[in-house]
DNA sequence: ATAGGCTGTCGAAGCGCTTCGACGGCTTTG
DNA sequence: CAAAGCCGTCGAAGCGCTTCGACAGCCTAT
């Protein structure tokens, strides 16, 4: 293993140089600096990880606290994952990879140890017991979802009510009266995750406010579920025409029952999905759908991570605007007979 | 920020007697350590991460390298993923998460910086060029799936040879003569992933013992796709019964595409899917199919590592059972007419 | 009774890096 | 032309831990 004290020799200077040489914090002349830049290549030298992060009291390591779940739509939070540590990456910071197992105490330790410089969480419920450690021990961090309280949090999220809302209008624009929304797993909603509950709310709010009929049903998703609400939403609602889901394995049942009950997509019946751009374009009938940006929201975070730790930045929520793109699932209401 | 000689202070005793209480590598007398416990738990102390690191070269850290694409069944990798970490945290080492992006230079870095003491590569190449690095830096390293060359290296797979030939077995057992394989994207194969083509061998090699006829189409996916090339198989081979899915995202268009088509699933068809558990069971039929072991994957590839890291454990080459599980989509083959 | 071997504890030496203060040599300024 | 400043470099201290050798006290075997 290559040391720094070896550069230094090798390239004729201090070790303090060179470490300035590599930290550029202090001014080096251009030939020293070149002689030692020579040095390290020659010899392949890489800094301890260790020995930096014990003197300088920095590991340039990100905690990421991944969901343990698989309640939830799994590709939604590996793009996230992705792009955090892809991000991170060009900030020169590690992604350090939790699961929500450990809870509260894998906060404890990370924060304790300094294997970390900050977190990033997922997967955050409303009334979050993280939370209050993070925010006891100031530890610099991003949620990426939105707790109850965003009181002295970083907070990067899609704006769920503005989708719901959203949602309702392109389907009362088009004429339909009766909505019906496939929601998450009832266990997403007991978790009291707030994009669930958030979604919801603004179904609700704007479908008032319109005039509309909204009933909402939560769907594990899957063919025997699906059915299973289906049906219960027809019985209820006979005159239902339009469908909001947010369950992303709910839709392609959702599709293929519709299909078999004779229910033309879109002339009887239209489909809006809150979803990944790549379910709605791959499903049988490209759909209409909001897009879930999770590219961007790991990207958003890792920014506002690294603006706090660089002490630029602040405690700020940053809700993104929903798109929504209309396709081949939606259309104008059926006249009724 | 409490350390090890305020610990120390606190009990009594010196700061190696607290290492020692916390390594367990020489004998204590039961009152020190107690009162020593008794003092860590009091003070609510971590061992900084840093300074262990550089005090022993040893990290405690395991380097997961995730690929960045997104060609492949994503949850298998999110799955894998998720056990690897869980997996770790169980033996005491935390997970870093390394995209595919930086290739070759990850691992450089890594094992010069000493950031991780180990490393878990995915979706390995056939030729990957990773690995002339790993066999080089003697980096221990475990691999999940199966490069050309094994030599030297630990891996960790699903057994996709044995996995091709099972299926045909299943199909031809069932009387099914002409078979039709829907294939990974073509970039999968052109990129040389191993699993892909074994799997492949697998499905040719038995086809070819048993007598069948072999159609092999890759397909990207989504329903497009998914048309065209049933068109063509059909095309090419009228009397094809059997089907062996390996792309999961042509898994339901396939079904629907079928079913509309005026082709019953399996008294006309029969389908076999090489696929996650929850595919199967969530599909509009459920699926006869290998089932991927994303969990065990993972799990195995830890273990593997840890016995290596502990000296115990050497270069071996793990290829998990493929288990087929009959549901719905297969049935005896019609009888021509 | 004594040599030898355990057991439990301590002190000190680093691990490889960052960072602070110091300092020699230059350039600028009144 | 002296004082004041800046630039580039160095030496040394120290980050918090592990680990090695030392050693005091005690137990066993001769």
């Amino acid at each position: 293993m290559v040391t720094l004290a070896e550069v230094a020799q090798h390239a004729g200077v201090s070790a303090s140089t060179v470490s300035y040489v590599l930290s550029g914090k202090r001014s080096i002349s251009t030939t020293t600096r070149q002689r030692v830049e020579e040095s390290i290549r020659k010899l392949g030298y890489h800094p301890n990880a260790g020995a930096r992060a014990l003197a300088s009291s920095r590991s340039n390591i990100i905690a990421l606290m991944i969901p343990l779940r698989t309640d939830m739509y799994v590709p939604v939070m590996m793009e996230i994952a992705i792009a955090v540590a892809a991000g991170a990456r060009t900030h020169g910071y590690d992604i350090l990879l939790l699961t929500g197992e450990e809870g509260p105490d894998a906060v404890r330790r990370v924060t304790g140890s300094g294997l970390a410089d900050a977190m990033i969480l997922m997967d955050v419920e409303l009334d979050d017991e993280r939370l209050p450690l993070l925010r006891d021990t100031h530890q610099p961090s991003v949620l990426i979802g939105l707790p109850a309280s965003t009181e002295g949090l970083t907070c990067v999220d899609l704006d769920f009510r503005a989708t719901g809302a959203l949602c309702v209008e392109h389907l009362a624009q088009l004429g339909h009266r009766d909505i019906a929304v496939i929601g998450e797993a009832a266990a997403v909603y007991e978790r009291h995750t707030g994009f669930a509950e958030r979604t919801l709310d603004g179904l609700r709010t704007r479908a008032r406010e319109l005039g509309l009929r909204l009933l909402h049903r939560p769907c594990e998703g899957g063919y025997d579920a699906m059915a299973a609400t289906l049906a219960r939403v027809f019985d209820e609602r006979p005159d239902t025409t339009g469908f909001v889901v947010q369950n992303e394995s709910a839709v392609e049942p959702l599709l293929a029952l519709l299909r078999q009950q004779g229910r033309a997509v879109p002339e009887d019946v239209s489909v809006v999905a809150v979803c990944p751009e790549q379910v709605a374009t791959q499903a049988s009938v490209r759909l209409t759908s909001v897009a879930l940006p999770a590219q961007e929201m790991g990207r958003r975070a890792v920014e506002q991570l690294v603006a706090k730790l660089d002490g630029r930045g602040s405690d700020e929520v940053v809700l993104l605007a929903p798109e929504l793109t209309v396709r081949a699932s939606s259309g104008p209401a059926p006249v009724r007979s």
